[in-house]
DNA sequence: TCTTTTCTGGACTAATTGTTCCGGAACGCG
DNA sequence: CGCGTTCCGGAACAATTAGTCCAGAAAAGA
């Protein structure tokens, strides 16, 4: 009937969500995203809407694909001690690929968030939680097990674990040594399952 | 001879840095400086140069100010566990403190890091450095007293606990929870001093 | 009071910003 | 081949941006 899509909206959402990563929402231009994306300045209005909306849609993705991915790690081990060490082996291996930027989006969100934007810190926050969920569930899977200590409290130490995490996640973008990062990944391991 | 400053530069110098700490780099509108200090255009242009170099000036007094107060509450116990202690009561204490900022502008520079600009680039990492080094002289100093097991890689420690503060720098950006951020500073000194 | 210096408010500019809009081209289908 | 629909390039726009500039006010000393 009509002349079909010339561009691939998903793969569209992406880049736009990559140039955010990189750069964060003020400093991300439309003819950024306009450039990474390949699409025209009409097409892309038609397509997300304005740069907000299109900004939402970005960290719908990340939490989606990247954060999913990453956390998906932690259940694919045989134990707990092992799904953490392939969280962080997966979590390194990102850092250090140039095709895609250091860090983590939602961190770099968290930092420059507008206070008054209730919409952005709804999401952030969703994932958040999520996030935390995630590694309580997995200590608590490493309790059942016997893998850390039972006399170990597990809200007090999950929230220390991922605290670390979100450093490292901050830090990556500056320090891109493997080594620094395999290190602060391999004493987190040894501190949780002492 | 002169009309003298009808203002305080040290004074307007914090103002500027506070609403960068806030909002960030790209975020701060100049007109929002000129709200913050009180200062006229002109004022502002010929006392502090542009908005770049205005906001090298602040990051500089950050360090000096900011950091540099919280890096002193390292020394300021008898023993290294108080003086993380302290360390970690004044960082809470000022995120809770509602007439400054919370997190750190150094770790909000940090994730939105333009790769291109070296002098601030330059500047991080310094300010990264001096707080690596501070932390270490305290577990060197926690080590020879015989407060941790002297089995211990310094190196590696320190490394975590630093990735730990600023993950709890971030997640206090929207954690205003007391509760939270002493659970967490008190999760991180069991480990430190286990 | 007069001079000299410097501050200050606001007008001004030039560039960039996000966003809209339209005419024409491209495509699938009958 | 046309028809209808959708895409797309680029022009146009209004708002906002960072930064400049100048005329006059303000202050201190002679």
């Amino acid at each position: 009937m009509a002349r079909p899509r010339n561009f691939n909206e998903a793969q569209a959402l992406k880049s736009a969500m990559h140039v955010f990563w990189q750069k964060g929402y003020e400093a991300t231009k439309v003819p950024d995203l306009l450039a990474a994306t390949g699409l025209s300045r009409s097409s892309l209005y038609e397509t997300f809407g304005d740069k907000q909306a299109l900004f939402e849609a970005s960290i719908k993705e990340y939490n989606r694909s990247i954060t999913g991915v990453r956390l998906v790690q932690l259940q694919r081990g045989r134990t707990a001690k092992e799904g953490l060490t392939l969280f962080f082996d997966h979590l390194i291996a990102t850092c250090l690929d140039e095709s895609t930027p250091s860090g983590c989006l939602m961190v770099n969100t968290t930092t420059t968030l507008d206070p008054h934007d209730q919409r952005i810190k709804e999401i952030v926050n969703e994932s958040g939680k999520g996030f935390h969920e995630a590694f309580l569930a997995l200590l608590e899977r490493a309790k059942a097990d016997g893998e850390i200590s039972s006399s170990q409290n597990l809200q007090d130490l999950v929230h220390m674990l991922v605290a670390i995490i979100v450093g490292i996640n901050v830090m990556a973008r500056t320090t891109m040594d493997a080594a620094t990062l395999q290190t602060m990944a391999d004493s987190t391991i040894n501190v949780v399952f002492s």
